[in-house]
DNA sequence: CAACTTAGTTTATATGATAAACAAACATTG
DNA sequence: CAATGTTTGTTTATCATATAAACTAAGTTG
């Protein structure tokens, strides 16, 4: 339990990671004009930059506009220095990509899944990733890592305790790969690798504060505060699908009643359109397209129920954002503005004030892109560090 | 926006505030001990031990018990050094203490407010801050700051914006304190300071998550993550008594339906038991412990409905203890089996492992303990920084 | 009392940041 | 177009800090 002490190394660990994180957001951009913005000496710049030139990290990719003198030599970061994988693995699919370090998709690659036995899908897991890390060019890292996001409950070696639609308990996945590929693999739920995903690739960039409301099959979450994922003292969190939004309602399978997923999520949907003898969201999307009034205002009330549970959040974390994501988002042009109107009547005024509530920019990529954002995060860690 | 650098000041920094923190922590001990449980060189604690003693933070006590050598010379955080302010504003009362560098209670005082109007109020409490002041034994740095805390919702700037019990709307109270003692002055809700004095000198000593529950005229709440309070995209959240846990519920001032806290405060209970003819907490008490059943069942009941709340809580932020305080932790005996019971029935079992539910330790004092803490930390800040 | 232990200080050294001087490369202007 | 000024980036001397190793101080143990 010692404190982290300080030295000259840590020094140098800081003002890297300041140089480093200048060229990854502002560039392309010289020497002179990091010095200038995060206040470093120039000539401490210099040194530090050669140091990520030399590992691979940074390259000088020419000369800039003169502003009356001598001409700066533009940097960028070396987005080609490795690559990273994500996974994101679903009930019936598994979607991979393979992307640069600064999560830019270059190869994709999708496969269904008829079945959940763990033998099955791992042997169609292994063909994935083994797809992808053949896909990678040539570079001075190679793949840095794996990444991947699953619909359960995740510990922090990537020991996946309780996966429900899968029907999985306590499985090593993350041993599993770690040993297989002898890479770098950080497995984590899948509504924190879209709320992670979005933070940093979509509708989500730069914000502190941000609760990403992942509406599936269940109602999973990601909840960003201080620009950080936070996991609760267990590790894991964000179980607010089972936030109870009705004392007395229906019992759910954790043993609470009036779950906010049994009333507004993907499933519970599908129970009440099922009476109206529809059986897929896309068909009902596609019912209330064409005017069918029962199926709008079945939409609408589930719009109703995702504000009452949104507003319980706003409520109790005050986040400048709030997103809304998986496949529920196709419904916005239906929920919205039920969902926006509910808020609006049970929110704090002093909450509702500055606080955004948005859809996934990413669509189904959220997850995948976050997974591969683990991956690149743990490289650049070790690089910092 | 410039991100913060690293040179040799901020290593100093960073080791003076891990000596700092170790002789506040395990002393007495000494220098050698020290240098072996931070890991940093003997002669680098040497010489910041002497910066903290040449102001006047640490003193040397004497020599210790040898064990095998020369005899270690003990040192001490000097608690003496200066004096801390805290009140806690109630709406029917000033309570005030002065405390030392170690929260350590040198004086208290306590008023009774008989009116809420703010000239009234700023009367008794500049009497009780002046009273408190002079108290204060001679000292190198004085009196250091001034914390408070107020049933209100607080800006950080000290800016009461909402105060609904003391009916106070935009009140610039840490402005005018500040001018009017020439100190550093910090003011937050009430649930906030009273979760930090737990944190720190009561129940919740060295936990990281840690929710307050203030149950009072309402319910207000202190969540502190990490360590840290948590306080959302506006500076201030912690409005869980406005967690709703009945969707179509009674109607809240605050817009929204079914509030926590129209189920489970004291005014919630009072409500019922003016139905039995009890007029305050303490007679419905008295009635229960002479076996008052319909006293028992209704204290009971709110038991079950602060239960099904905390379960709510549990199950978004899966904290290591949730704290009961305020003057609701006094019905502990006839709430308690209730509570627990319905959080058993109502949380998922990976959050109820490894979590505790206690009530507060330092009773009425939670909130003003925080307080004088907000001051100490702020003092201690300085000087490390 | 000799040998060993532990506490704390002194000394020499290494790392890293910085200011100031300098060199390189360009624009502007009379 | 030559002289002047500006901007970029490097070199050099210096400063602050931490550290290891040597050293001094003050004890214990057999």
């Amino acid at each position: 339990m010692r404190k982290k002490t300080g030295d000259t190394a840590l020094i140098k660990q800081i003002n890297t990671a300041v140089v480093l994180e200048a060229v990854i957001k502002q560039a392309p951009l010289s020497r002179a004009a990091i010095s200038e913005r995060t206040g470093l000496n120039k000539a401490t710049v210099s040194s530090l930059v050669q140091d990520l030139i030399d590992r691979d990290l940074v390259i000088e990719i020419g000369t800039g506009e003169s502003s009356g003198g001598r001409k700066p030599v533009m940097l960028l970061f070396n987005s080609k220095a490795g690559y990273a994988l994500g996974i994101d693995l679903g009930v019936n699919y598994i979607r991979g990509v393979l992307t640069d370090l600064n999560g830019e998709i270059i190869t994709e690659a999708e496969k269904n899944l008829d079945a959940t036995e763990l033998e099955q899908v791992l042997g169609v897991l292994y063909a994935s990733i083994e797809d992808l890390i053949a896909s990678a060019p040539e570079s001075p890292y190679g793949v840095v890592g794996i990444g991947m996001g699953v619909p359960g409950i995740v510990d922090d070696t990537g020991n996946i305790l309780f996966a429900p639609n899968l029907e999985w308990n306590q499985v090593g996945l993350g041993k599993l790969l770690k040993e297989r590929y002898n890479l770098p693999v950080v497995i984590d739920n899948e509504a924190n690798a879209g709320a992670k995903g979005e933070q940093r690739y979509g509708a989500g960039r730069g914000i502190a504060h941000q609760i990403y409301v992942s509406v599936g099959i269940g109602i999973g979450t990601g909840i960003i505060l201080n620009k950080e994922l936070y996991k609760g003292a267990s590790g894991f969190s964000g179980e607010l699908g089972h936030l109870s939004i009705d004392l007395e309602g229906r019992p759910c399978r954790c043993g609470n009643r009036g779950c906010w997923e049994l009333y507004a999520s993907e499933n519970a949907l599908l129970e009440q359109a099922a009476k109206l003898g529809f059986g897929s969201l896309s068909s009902l999307l596609h019912a209330a397209d064409d005017g069918h009034e029962e199926a709008v205002r079945l939409l609408q009330s589930i719009g109703h129920y995702l504000g009452a549970g949104i507003a319980n959040i706003i409520n109790v974390f005050n986040p400048e954002v709030v997103l809304i994501g998986n496949r529920m988002s196709r419904a916005r042009r239906w929920i919205e503005s039920e969902l926006l109107e509910t808020v609006n009547n049970r929110t704090l005024s002093y909450h509702r004030n500055n606080m955004r509530i948005l859809f996934a920019e990413l669509g189904e990529q959220s997850a995948v892109r976050g997974a591969a954002y683990f991956a690149i995060s743990g490289f650049l860690a070790k690089m910092k560090g």
